[in-house]
RNA sequence: GCGCCCGUAGCUCAGUUGGAUAGAGCAGCGGACUUCUAAUCCGCAGGUCGCGCGUUCGAAUCGCGCCGGGCGUACCA
């Protein structure tokens, strides 16, 4: 088959919502897009338009009237459509089946790109960035932090496969409050070890153990430290601990990011010029940004409909944690990026409210609106014995990443399990349920399923089967339902892939994982696939399916970054 | 108090942006291995979509008001 033919070949779906498109507007005058999506019943069809339903008030028509006339209008066209039945359904609903031979062509064209081969090019080589993690250097990272690692990363993985150009990048806080408390309480652990405890330990420091490894790490070089003096020292020690510690773990995961970004790279030209920018703009109420008595600087966020004004910078001349922000997006914008994803915990919904905001007006709300988008995701509760784990880094009573991965199993398990559910939803982890490593977790299903189809090719390489040697030879061998239904969800899974990137939403990558694997199992449960009793042309169909669904699974089990077993 | 997020089967969660009879996985019950991998499959059971008004041809989905949980409400990040 010709590239061209390929081409035609995915292009099917958005040729029959631009027909249904063209046809609105020729018979009624009125623009509307039209989006397919899969039945309510599989035995409605394979895919489905409410479209009729959405304009029926517009031009006030009975919405059935208007899907029979565009299912005749459809009918005259099906043929070149790749779609063998058109009807309608229940109030109005436009319900198409696709061609025996569109679904075949489809399948062999999945077997011979796999599905990175058949995805649309939404990005167009087009720049992207994900923010994400961004845990300050305090401490390890922990679960809630796994969460954000794995969905910014798999968000950033959705958008590369779909021809974004695509940098991850981590933005840390290397100056400041927190670090000083770091380095006063790596100062007191030190002067435990080498002198007399003379550097008595910050009430509110940070108790981690770890600290005190790197103080004995310390104690070990013959220069001899001393606080306060030597506070820079052991600050920078500190953040290169801290640092190389999140890294590290991070890799565990899997996940490497393409620039670290250090907060002082932003100061002072970064910040003093966005303060600049925002005095110079000017609210009904008076400049976005000014100063009080006190010699701190406000933005005037209630002029932008955020509920308070903040202080970005106190009267030592510090700022606070909004004011580097903004600057950073800022920067972020002004390098080029076409499209910025912040991932954030919603404990920082707020926070990031006001940046957006303060950036919109800076930077322009369209090209802000267009270039910048924020997934918020919620907390992770886990769970052990039935009850809450508590944690706070600062209290050192908390379970580490590394600590997650080893209690799930794996980096595998943990990174899929934290697929399942959508960023937005509250999510509990179970350690129980994670240690007992069994098959009541869905990736061992997914895997399992890849696993088995890799038995099959391996068997059929031994018996001498092939894959059938002409493109049309699979014509009408497949139609058993399960083999339907395979193919059937196979051909959607490029659009399914496109719509989670476009929504930014991961998790609808490992429910399609699931589905196709229920597909599959159950396929294989219900006709032989090497000893066919239908015979060598058949077990040859067959086994194309089998390898087809093979690639399917492997290529969205690449994109989650999870193995995909050839045994288990 | 105020702002944002969430509330769907015993448990954990999907639900294609307002559409057809609300779905899946675990857990429960009953079946299927001399067969390409039983980490699988098939069947059964399980629901006032937190509650109440409203919007309209039509609501789990949108609006308002309650109830419950989470996160914010710092001159921490």
């Amino acid at each position: 088959m010709s590239l061209a033919d390929d081409d035609r070949l995915i292009g099917t779906r958005s040729r029959i919502s631009a027909a249904m498109t063209g046809m609105i507007r020729e018979r009624w005058g009125i623009a509307a897009e039209v989006d397919l999506g899969p039945p309510r019943d599989a035995s409605f069809g394979d895919v489905s338009s409410q479209i009729a339903l959405s304009i029926a008030g517009q031009l006030g028509l009975p919405p059935r009237d208007i899907a029979d006339d565009m299912v005749a209008a459809l009918r005259e066209q099906s043929p070149s459509l790749g779609l063998a039945e058109v009807s309608v359904g229940g109030p109005g609903f436009v319900n198409l089946r696709f061609s025996d031979e569109y679904l075949e062509d489809f399948l062999g064209l999945l077997d011979a790109r796999g599905l990175c081969g058949c995805l649309p090019d939404v990005g167009r080589g087009r720049r992207a960035m994900v923010e994400f993690v961004s845990s300050n250097p305090t401490g390890p990272l922990t679960v809630g932090h796994c969460r954000q690692a794995v969905l910014g990363d798999t968000i950033a993985s959705l958008l590369r496969h779909v021809g974004w150009k695509v940098d991850r990048e981590y933005y840390y806080n290397d100056s400041g409050r927190q670090i000083e408390r770091l380095a006063h309480s790596l100062a007191s652990r030190y002067s435990d070890i080498v002198s007399d405890g003379s550097t008595p330990f910050p009430e509110d420091g940070y108790q981690g153990g770890y600290i005190e490894s790197w103080a004995g790490d310390l104690a070990c070089r013959t220069r001899c430290f001393r606080w306060p003096d030597d506070a820079a020292e052991f600050a920078s020690f500190a953040l290169e601990r801290a640092m190389a510690m999140i890294e590290q773990d991070l890799d565990r995961l899997g996940i490497r990011f393409d620039r670290f970004f250090r907060e002082t790279e932003l100061i002072p030209e970064k910040t003093e010029r966005a303060i600049a920018s925002m005095r110079e703009v000017a609210t009904p109420d008076g400049p976005l940004a000014y100063d009080d008595s006190e010699g701190k600087t406000w933005i005037r966020l209630t002029a932008l409909d955020r509920p308070e004004d903040r202080v970005v910078r106190r009267a030592d001349g510090r700022y606070t944690y909004r004011l580097p922000d903004i600057a950073y997006h800022l920067d972020k914008l002004q390098r080029g990026y076409d499209l910025l994803v912040d991932v954030f915990g919603s404990d920082h919904l707020d926070t990031s409210r006001d940046v957006v905001a303060c950036v919109r007006r800076l930077a322009g709300p369209g090209e802000v609106d267009r270039k910048l988008r924020v997934v918020i995701h919620q907390f992770v509760t886990l769970m052990e014995g039935g009850r809450k784990v508590r944690m706070s880094t600062r209290a050192a009573s908390y379970v580490t990443l590394g600590e997650l991965i080893d209690l799930a199993g794996s980096a595998d398990v943990t990174r899929y399990l934290f697929l399942t559910r959508r960023a937005e939803a509250h999510m509990d982890f179970d350690l129980d349920l994670a240690r007992k490593q069994s098959d009541e977790n869905p990736v061992y299903y997914v895997q399992y399923a890849h696993a088995r189809i890799s038995g099959i090719l391996r068997n059929a390489r031994e018996e001498g089967i092939g894959l059938p040697s002409a493109p049309g030879s699979v014509r009408g061998l497949l139609r058993h339902p399960r083999e339907r239904e395979l193919m059937r969800l196979l051909q959607e899974c490029p659009f399914q892939v496109e719509a989670a990137a476009a929504a930014l939403e991961p998790h609808r990558l490992t429910e399609l994982m699931a589905e196709i694997a229920s597909a599959f199992h159950g396929f294989y449960h219900s006709v032989r696939v090497l000893q066919a009793e239908e015979g060598s042309d058949t077990a040859s169909a067959r086994l194309l399916l089998t390898s087809a669904t093979g690639k399917v699974l492997r290529d969205l089990l690449g994109m989650v970054r999870v193995e995909a077993p050839e045994r288990m």
